[in-house]
DNA sequence: CTGAAAGCGCTTACAG
DNA sequence: CTGAAAGCGCTTACAG
């Protein structure tokens, strides 16, 4: 079934029937109707390349992300982008990359070729011959979860400050005096991923709140990532330092998770022995006692979803993008902006410092 | 950059080009060289839209999820279909279906456009008609932890029996006498989960083992979801029963991971006081002391994907499908063929069943 | 081993 | 309000 059999059928040209299908004002409604009676009838459905290319678009959008796509925080992202886009003309291509050369490849090989009409970009720092080449590319851009808006036509960028203002003054009423950050900076991989910015970050904050340079403890993780291993060497930086931080904030929910476990396999007891922070509010935290600062992964991807259809229309009348400079928005997702975000048990998860000798089985590894 | 441009550098015609491009065994080695290093050097890329429309195929592989893609499930089967797939020439579009409408449109409007080359269904029974519609359209069709193999062309069948016989046992002799199983039927929904084939066969194997009918107490959400609500109705339920059974069997680690925070917060011990089996083997479950089914969603998704890029390329030669019938395999992943699976901590989250009275706490309601 | 030409199934100026 | 025709950028018999 084609859409010349579905013209032959209506009796009106071809013309006619691809007009009727998008709904071009020019046919009259009666035409219309019947023509769309026959289509669905007769489960008439369009060509997807040839609308394409006879259209010049891809009717796709690229969601670029970074690793795995069975991470809470990417499928929830994922989750949030398809939501939106699923409403649309347009088709979502979710891609993985997981090296910074993949990467490169991808921004080199984005032509005028036509393969996608719009990319997602999620949680990462565009380096600037990306940026070079997504503007050379006239594909429109959206950051979702970025921490700055280099290159993006338009981004959702993270903000925990306020946040992390009264994270910082709470661990300090608690009485907390040695701060441990726990990072893990995936050696060779991407160093810029937005959510590196969230420990320096915090850091910058509580030294605002009267810390001093030396309440602070950077631990990274020895192999670069969140496993058995890496949590490891965590452990043993941590109990070789003195005095030992009795609050520990993770980069993100994942590596908090695995760290938490292994804490306990130690026997120390959460947050009697050390409090754990994290950040993304994955739901499990709760569950497992984890404090977290919340990020509106499914409003923020559902926000960036539908700033690029927005921008996308606005592409259609002229055929070319409107003025980088008049796109350039930075926006916080609007349910972001408002208030700062904790996971609900945030503060119960947080004990206040412990003055006593440290537990018994701490020392032991 | 079209083949057209890339042709008159190379100084031969648009075919030669193409060709080369595609490995084509009649361009000799060094013309094909050749224009591999032109294509290279200008970033050349084939619009995928006038590749697919000239070739009648869509260069898409579509997979079919129920739901939301920001469940451990899904986005891990997700993660090892597009593993596979991103390595080949096919792009993978996630589809996410929430009604059993939208499933029926989807199928009604399977048609010859030709906007997918194959179609990945996961942990869905396909009923009569859909599997008439999957035949008609020729698309070849590949079961994803399916429990049935009706409708599909190859199918990635869930099979737990071994695993159900050793839970079975080992319940036994730690004295349980009274089971619980627990539901969430999704009114109005997909009534053809795979995952609800899970507790019959399980309740099955206990029968075979000895258990008297009168062992056995089902409990279904009220609002067939497994949201705080849901799982409110089924402490109520549990509670009510006598004897209260003193193991819970959970379709899911989703469902089974909300369940045990709601027992924690009525100050119930897991497992003293209840012991909770869940189905999935959801990395968290082992950081909260859930007792879970193994199920290989990141192999029996890369097989799946495998089997289907093997159809595609044996579709390949005649340009139509091979006989059904000699597709038709019912392959289990072979990871998952070989042993029973649980989580590493599936027996030391069960606890020998209590003999002594109710604990306190579990009354209230 | 290579090329000229038809055609994939649509969209969209252009003309009326 | 509708139609005839060109064209989107490739692939692939067919011919040599």
């Amino acid at each position: 079934m084609l859409l010349k059999d579905l013209a032959e059928m209506a009796g009106v040209s071809l013309s006619t029937v691809s007009r009727a299908l998008h709904g071009d004002a020019r046919i009259s409604e009666a035409t219309r109707k019947r023509i769309q009676e026959i289509a669905d009838r007769e489960h008439f459905v369009l060509s997807k390349s040839a609308s394409a290319l006879a259209s010049r678009k891809s009717f796709r959008i690229t969601a670029l992300f970074v690793d795995h796509f069975n991470t809470w925080f990417t499928s929830t992202s994922l989750e949030g982008l398809y939501s939106v886009i699923s409403q649309s003309d347009y088709d979502l291509f979710p891609l993985a990359l997981h090296t910074p050369e993949e990467l490169d490849t991808f921004f080199r090989l984005l032509s005028r070729n036509n393969n996608t009409d719009g990319i997602i970009i999620s949680s990462i720092h565009l380096s600037d011959s990306h940026t070079e080449q997504l503007a050379a590319s006239h594909i429109p851009v959206v950051g979702l979860d970025s921490y700055g808006t280099q290159g993006y036509d338009a981004a959702v960028v993270l903000n925990n400050d306020e946040s992390m203002l009264m994270a910082a003054r709470r661990i300090k009423l608690l009485g907390h005096t040695a701060i441990g950050f726990v990072h893990y900076p995936q050696p060779g991989l991407f160093h810029d991923y937005s959510y590196s910015e969230r420990i320096p970050q915090f850091e910058r904050i509580c030294r605002a709140q009267g810390y001093p340079e030396r309440s602070f403890h950077h631990f990274a993780s020895s192999n670069g990532k969140a496993d058995r291993e890496g949590v490891e060497s965590i452990l043993r930086q941590w109990t070789a330092t003195t005095p030992r931080p009795s609050v520990l904030f993770v980069e993100t929910d994942d590596f908090a998770i695995t760290l938490m476990s292994a804490l306990r396999e130690q026997g120390l007891r959460i947050p009697e022995d050390v409090s754990v922070v994290g950040f993304d509010d994955n739901p499990v935290s709760k569950l497992i006692g984890l404090a977290t600062f919340r990020q509106n992964a499914l409003g923020n991807a559902r926000y960036a979803a539908q700033t690029m259809l927005s921008l996308l229309k606005a592409d259609q009348p002229e055929g070319s993008l409107p003025e980088r400079a008049d796109l350039a928005g930075v926006k916080a997702a609007e349910s972001d902006a408002q208030k700062p975000m904790f996971s609900r048990d945030f503060t119960s998860f947080i004990a206040r410092r412990t003055l006593g000798p440290a537990p018994k089985n701490a020392a032991r590894h």
